[in-house]
DNA sequence: TATGAATGAGCCTTCATTCAT
DNA sequence: TATGAATGAAGGCTCATTCAT
């Protein structure tokens, strides 16, 4: 995910998903338009306006507006599930990062690109996940699935080496997560374009931070 | 603060409001069902119901279903922010604080309360702060507004001791938000009582977490 | 029924029914719609403006189109099949009806007067009958139900008085049914006021074929 | 028509019409599925997925649903009208049927063949026509046209030789259709196979009842 | 000729808001 | 003041019909 991470998730799907252009349009539609306004508050009609198609066309593929919802953030739970798991359990791998700092790194620049890249569709997430049980299933298998298990192994090595602290798995979590949420939640949150934010920087200062929190 | 804390922003609003008896069930109603169902899925019929008064009367004192999202977030706006405002500036002194250990460990527990005793409004506010620019300028406000002149003496006094490493007043804003962030999160975002929270350890495990991320 | 039917079922229903006066306009709207037009054809923007009120209206007691119909259509479930058993029961004694002419006479006028007493709501009936088999069964119910027990009892009767020719129910039914139907057929499918008709003509006329089929 | 009733008319006449095999697919969908949902909730996709065919090729050979409806229906009003004429014109003749009795079991059995054989078409037909005026005057075209000319030569033929009873047209129409009614309506309307029916039995029946109805 | 994607009018239904009682 | 019946403007969705391929 680090790589093709250049684009975002959701441009990805488009990309790969068996859909006319006119569907993709309809999608894209529906993710800028949930993202700007909500779900709730966005019309059919309006979806239908800015993909420049038909109502009817925006019902051809997706039965209903639940379902433009549910393929809005299909890339999230068909993704990044899947990646952030295959991620810790095949990527890495001691031999590929040296030290703590290394893994740390590339942790967090990988997931502070990832929310960068992938606002609107993370807005989109976060306002409908209060109401949706579901989608809080997604996020809670994200991190308590088989990524777990990846993120577990990576834990207990550098426990091994003694560069990691003796803390349980879920301390370690919140500890780095939390550290990360706090310097993308104002991106993530503000208009595009409104908040000024370097991702070096973010990333520098937040290994440097984790390391000193980290290191027994 | 810490210590009206013990009932919630939003019932010590209530308390104090000039409202009639019927005015604050239709109040409660509309927090716990935005709560629940989110503003746009929760209908007038509905807040009616569970306040049990009649349509007309919730359009009594609230011009419209708006105004009614405004009062349920008012505490946050009126009282958050000012309180956090002076909280600084009162109270946080260095001789009510020895040290930075006391401090932290002071605004974590209280901000931890915070979050959990008001649950409620904060998924209010925060489904609605994606899509409301208005309200995301009460958190902004919130945060660069008053509160961050208490906030800077502060850290400039046990910067000035040398307890506090030597960051800039964001990064130091970040690093501490990030980890009550990273508590917090969880239990506001699962249903009430789905996830077990002891406030005093987690406490502790933040106050270790960041002194020793923000020791010099 | 006999001597209520100078009035219509559905005007009865109406009148007995805890209905404010808009929802009976609502119910009248109903029926004059679904028997000139068929209930798929009728929109509800019709039936709001012919009971002259909004469509919001007809929707504050009956949760959907659907639920009009059924209400349209109560009157026969609720009060044909329950009086025509009890008629049966109480009412056919032998020392009521003397002969069996009297019996057929009274069931022959009381039969055809309510067919046209209530062609429209019958029409309705008759459309949608094909379509749903629950109606079916309302009328199958009306036949072989208690019904049938009053009905064979008065035949068993009269077979004992060899006034009436030993055939099966099933047969009688049939052949009293089908003479009725004969008669009544053309006056409910034509258009109001089409189809001259003259009932007591008609019940004599079908009282001398039928007494004369049934006669030993 | 006694003879070749041993297939549907439906059937005979997509034989005979001059169309693709792809309309014939189309029709046969149609009357199949106006029968089992009624018209209006029968989707023309609907019926394009049953024929096998592409919406398109439904409107090349008929131009509206409506004209599909008028196409399902069109065996009803050129041949049976026609045939039930030319019936009681050409082959109802005193020489064929030496007895009144051989004439009605002829009647009898023939209709009761073509309502069992027809279901499918006459429960279409039954549906509509409370809705289509166009389509009431097609049946009492075929009552009250030719065809009653060749009834009105037989019923004089027998009333001349005391056979029959001396009563009008309309009242002996009336008789042998309610009784034929009486018989076929439960198998028209009960779906398929639902209701046994032994068609010899119920000729016996009706000839036995209606000779002792008819007979002076 | 046959296809099926595309259209857009119209349907059923909901709901914020008003107002006579 | 409190009620709840009434409103009517959308909203989501379906479907008969067309047309470029």
């Amino acid at each position: 995910m680090a790589v093709h991470q250049v684009e975002t998730l959701f441009a990805a799907y488009l990309e790969k998903a068996d859909l006319s252009n006119k569907q993709k349009a309809v999608l894209s539609a529906c993710l800028s338009l949930f993202s700007e306004q909500g779900f709730e508050r966005t019309s059919t009609a309006a979806i239908a306006k800015r993909a420049g198609v038909s109502e009817g066309t925006v019902y051809k593929h997706f039965k209903s507006k639940t379902e433009l919802l549910d393929a809005s953030l299909e890339p999230l739970s068909h993704s990044v599930v899947p990646q952030l798991a295959s991620e810790f359990i095949d990527e890495v791998h001691p031999e590929r990062f040296a030290h703590l700092e290394d893994l740390l790194r590339f942790v967090i620049h990988d997931r502070l690109a990832f929310a960068i890249n992938n606002r609107a569709m993370i807005r989109v997430f976060a306002q409908e996940v209060f109401v949706r049980s579901d989608l809080l299933q997604v996020g809670v298998n994200a991190i308590f699935g088989q990524f777990a298990v990846g993120f577990g192994r990576a834990i207990q090595h550098f426990q091994a080496t003694h560069e990691l602290i003796d803390w349980s798995s879920l301390r370690l979590l919140r500890t780095i997560a939390g550290g990360i949420i706090g310097y993308a939640l104002p991106v993530v949150m503000m208009p595009d374009g409104t908040y000024p934010f370097d991702i070096n920087q973010a990333t520098d200062e937040l290994v440097e931070s984790l390391l000193k929190t980290l290191t027994p």
